[in-house]
DNA sequence: CGAAATTAATAGCCTTTATCTATCGCGGGA
DNA sequence: TCCCGCGATAGATAAAGGCTATTAATTTCG
């Protein structure tokens, strides 16, 4: 029964009986067949068939909340039992957006230090995609901006302020400010994220409504390019005050606080609202929340 | 997978495999087999054997918590998804405390003339038997004492408050006063609940507080009993208000408040703490809700 | 417009799982 | 000590679940 119910939501995931079974590992005929077996049960249609997938019925949709959750106790439980008899252990999967991910280390290396059998996968997700894993199960907690839209079953762990500064080589323009305004920076070719990206929205819309514009020389979805190109000090960006801290940036590469305004966006943990969560979940959680203050 | 938990939550029940295979349709070694299968699964003992059933292993424990969640849940998806296609059906099981036994029928009422497919099995149970019902998944919901202590994973609606009358006749002791003591009440012989139902157990207290002690000449566990002897006018007793009025006693019998204390006991209705609730359950605490003022 | 490709359903077969009946063996209570 | 109640075990059978191969229905593309 549970069986049938992951199917559902692999095929909720892949929109493709074939890939969804795949994701399964088991045949398609198979998935199918285990679909079909759910719909009998429930004695309604809950995929809208074709000679394709079409999507979910009414019915469908429903079924498909209810197997998130039920699918989600499930491992919550055999997680739970596995806990009380070996301790933590087990694998811990994260999705954080790029900005945040220089700070994930100053949670998981206290984690690790209490609780050593845990392994950790880490995802680098923009902030939709975070949240379309989390409702999938897919991971067991984000690391994104909160407080934005109300956001599905989650419990969330406010981390630290996104403030933003111009990162750029002392002898570039505005390179001596102590601080500068986004109309500023707004003159300055960038290295910025790409527009699927929550962080490069806000920066946008922050240009705009100080008059300017982005025009971005270089786009990429990895930090970790931008960064090593704003090392070379011949490129400039705008980045998370956090992330450049954390990265270790020496001189002659400055990070000049960007005022008027000083724009916040505020990151957290956001975990399935699940009582009680797992175990290493809930672990997670009271780590963020210890490490909340010192960020 | 939910099968065996079901098994589990059966054999919790009835702590016996025997009657736990009879209450699940299945033979005992068919039981046997799925506990065994669910402990190997989790890779720990869950129950604790001699040559009987001895109680569940700490990790039993824990499993049996997240079973009756996951049974419950699986439940309510099917409940939830038939009402989405027939409307409201299916059985809504209440259990009640004798006292409260009166006033169901202000709540079904309505109920059913909103949704007549819904069929009701109403059970007379203590409050404890109650809890443990609920607990179980063996009733949809309970109407109960709340405020005492705290109960379990459940949502809770007030629905009204206890007060106290002597029932008795106009030309016995007392039977001319507007209003009376527990301290006067305690001479009377009386008709009263066994003392395994907490109104009892109330009544008691409060008598015993009065310096008086509870001499009833009559037990039972039924109010209808209790009622019809109230009735011939030869015996007294000691009744919610509630249940005075709506079985509707008439001269020469009198219901006399009780005053010094006049105690109160809230009661009210407990459903499972469950989000979303199955249809069922919540359009009864809606009626619950809309009630209670005029209670 | 027709051939090829894609996608999900179906058929037929086999393996695994689930369940039943019958029986055994351990303990507790008379 | 002797039952008797209880749960485990054995063996047989039914049911479910899964796989490969194929078909039917669209869609895509030449």
């Amino acid at each position: 029964m549970i069986d049938k119910l992951e199917f559902l939501l692999a095929l909720a995931r892949e929109k493709h009986f074939g890939r969804a079974a795949d994701a399964c590992g088991v045949t398609q005929p198979t998935l199918s067949a285990g679909v079909k077996h759910l719909e009998e049960q429930m004695g309604v249609l809950l995929v809208k068939r074709g000679s394709r997938f079409q999507g979910f019925t009414p019915e469908g949709d429903r079924v498909l909340e209810w197997a998130r959750r039920i699918v989600g106790d499930s491992r919550a439980m055999r997680e739970d039992i596995s806990a009380l008899r070996h301790g933590l252990s087990g694998r811990l999967r994260i999705a954080a957006i790029p900005t945040a991910l220089a700070m994930v280390a100053t949670i998981t290396t206290p984690y690790r230090d209490k609780h050593p059998n845990v392994q950790f996968t880490i995802y680098s997700r923009t902030s939709l995609e975070i949240l379309e894993l989390l409702e999938n199960l897919e991971i067991d907690a984000g690391i994104t901006y909160i407080g934005n839209e109300p956001i599905g079953r989650v419990s969330i762990v406010p981390l630290y302020q996104e403030h933003y500064r111009l990162v750029t080589s002392a002898d570039a323009p505005l390179g001596d400010r102590e601080s500068v305004t986004w109309a500023e920076v707004s003159q300055v070719p960038l290295c910025l994220l790409t527009p699927d990206m929550q962080n490069r929205r806000i920066i946008n819309r922050l240009l705009k409504s100080a008059g300017g514009e982005s025009r971005p020389t270089l786009e990429s979805d990895s930090m970790i390019l931008l960064f090593s190109h704003v090392r070379t000090g011949r490129w400039a960006s705008v980045m998370p005050e956090k992330i450049a801290q954390t990265l270790g940036l020496t001189e002659p590469i400055r990070a000049i606080p960007i005022l008027q305004p000083d724009a916040v966006q505020t990151i957290g943990l956001v975990v399935p609202q699940r009582e009680p969560m797992t175990p290493t979940t809930a672990a997670l959680v009271n780590e963020a929340r210890r490490i909340a203050p010192s960020l």
